[in-house]
RNA sequence: GGCGGCAUAGCCAAGUGGUAAGGCACAGGUCUGCAACACCUUCAUCCCCAGUUCAAAUCUGGGUGCCGCCUCCA
């Protein structure tokens, strides 16, 4: 498998420190609020990659963080009138409802920062052991200039930096230099403190992620992931505490997103240009939303719209029309006792499993891998009818969910029931059809359609959908 | 100022040297009592200019436009 790392500017063939097994870490969300679109694609986008190494034969550790010491928690608590705790404790929880929405698994583990202040505690003790890192009066700083490769990953020299922030980088006579950023920082409201060897206080920003992923996936990981704004200045630090304490790489490859746009500016939560995930939950189902994302490659940016979101939901509908006609017949079909032989183009749709297989061996193509399942889809919907025999059936349907897990797409189950109201109205349709009163069948029909039920007469009997 | 990205049909979006995937919308058709679903057909020469090449959306140079990072941010 190829795919683009930010560190070398080009994609490269995945070459996992241990066989068959990925360790990867991705920044996760700061729980202070429900998270927008924008934050969703990297959890996607991540999970997908996850699912497709496990697809392809990988064992998978996989670790997303929870930031719950920050600034941003503690001010939505004294707004609130909570504590910091219950602020993170709740929007975990929130995070998991949408996160599951999307389809999103859950990681091999998602730690907090207020859990592992030890770990971080200790990494910053060894780097101001070596010699990368100051103590003034109870706050601690990286001392950037110290460390010779900063700038790697987001190719900037440290003197641009510098010229380029001028007037930006906040004046803080404490420094050693501007660039340098905290790594502990003192307790002012008394609020969220731990003890430290430099008194009271709580970790900045960075420090956690590089602490955390060396607690639990060790010195060196294979990936490291997260949005394309992280690249400068988080990741860029994160390789500096992270290098800077173990003396060996920290990623060997790191994996960006591209952003989700509105008007093609960047969705934010500082430009209040955002929709929360929960937001659009109440209009139309997340897996939609999945599969918008999806749709484009993940390094390309998305421009989001509700309108692009409803062509979006047409399409999906499509495959789960492939699914479902593959499921109504093997219910329905009259030749359902044949088990007879896998018919030959059933055995011949394997070539869409290496096409599939091709596109997100490539950089993750989902793009390409979805046009790939309309492309079965449609050799599907045009092959099979009511004499299709049983095993190729279930063929079809094994090799379409096989791809479509691999996405996390199409994941809904069909219903099997339905109210006895509406089981009852179906039936009143059928005997009215079948006396050629289409007057009151389509009466019933439209009665139906406003409770969001689609009828489609078929040879083999009535097929109904919910429509949202 | 430094670094980086993008520009493909009405809309979305793949394609990085060999003659434009896929989806949405639209139009015509088959199927249907009518629909719906499905299927068939139709629908672009790839921002502009110059160059390299037998051959370029794809490479090179120059433009134009848009966006991002350098500051909390997925």
């Amino acid at each position: 498998m190829r795919l683009y790392n930010t560190l070398k500017q080009r994609k490269e063939e995945f070459i996992p420190i241990n066989e068959k097994h990925v360790k990867m870490y991705v920044c996760g969300p700061t729980v202070y609020n429900f998270f927008h679109i924008g934050n969703a694609r990297p959890f996607i986008v991540f999970d997908v990659l996850r699912r497709y190494f496990e697809y392809i034969g990988y064992k998978v550790e996989y670790i997303q963080n929870f930031t719950d010491v920050d600034d941003k928690i503690i001010n939505k608590a004294f707004e609130e009138g909570i504590s910091p705790t219950e602020v993170s404790e709740k929007y975990i929880k929130e995070y998991f409802v949408d996160a599951d929405g999307l389809g999103v698994n859950r990681a091999t583990a998602h730690p907090k920062v207020s859990e592992n202040i030890d770990a971080i505690i200790n990494m910053i003790e060894k780097l101001i052991e070596n010699g990368l890192a100051y103590d003034v009066d109870g706050n601690v700083y990286y001392r950037v200039a110290k460390f010779k490769s900063y700038g790697k990953l987001s190719k900037q020299a440290t003197k641009d930096l510098e010229n380029g922030a001028s007037g930006r980088i906040l004046i803080n006579t404490e420094k050693e230099d501007p660039l340098d950023f905290a790594l502990w920082k003192k307790e002012k409201s008394g609020e969220l403190s731990w003890d430290s060897p430099w008194g009271k206080g709580r970790p900045g920003w960075h420090i956690e992620c590089s602490a955390m992923s060396r607690k639990f996936l060790g010195d060196t990981i294979d990936i490291h992931g997260g949005g394309q704004d992280l690249i400068f200045p988080h990741h860029e630090n994160e390789i500096a505490q992270s290098e800077g304490t173990t003396n060996k790489p920290f990623a060997n490859y790191w994996i960006h997103n591209g952003y989700i746009n509105i008007n093609n500016e960047k969705m934010s939560k500082s430009k209040g240009n955002f929709f929360t995930i929960r937001d659009i939950s109440q209009e139309i189902d997340l897996e939609v939303v999945r599969f918008f994302i999806l749709s484009a490659q993940y390094r390309n940016p998305i421009n989001f719209s509700k309108d692009l979101l409803k062509q979006a939901n047409t399409a999906l509908s499509r495959l789960y029309n492939t699914r479902d006609n593959l499921l109504f017949l093997l219910e329905n079909n009259r030749n359902v006792d044949n088990e007879g032989k896998i018919e030959d183009w059933v055995i011949s749709l394997s070539k869409y499993k290496k096409s599939f297989k091709e596109s997100m061996d490539d950089d993750l193509n989902t793009a390409e891998a979805l046009a790939v399942l309309f492309e079965l889809s449609k050799e599907i919907n045009s092959s099979i009818d009511e004499s299709t025999n049983r095993k190729s059936l279930e063929e079809c349907i094994s090799i379409f969910n096989e791809l479509t897990n691999v996405l996390g797409v199409v994941s809904k189950n069909k219903e099997k029931l339905l109210d006895v109201e509406i089981e009852e109205m179906i039936e009143r349709r059928q005997i009215a059809r079948i006396n050629k009163d289409f007057a009151m069948s389509d009466l019933i029909r439209d009665e139906l359609k406003e409770k969001g039920i689609i009828l489609e007469d078929t040879r083999d009997g009535v097929k109904w959908k919910r429509v949202q």
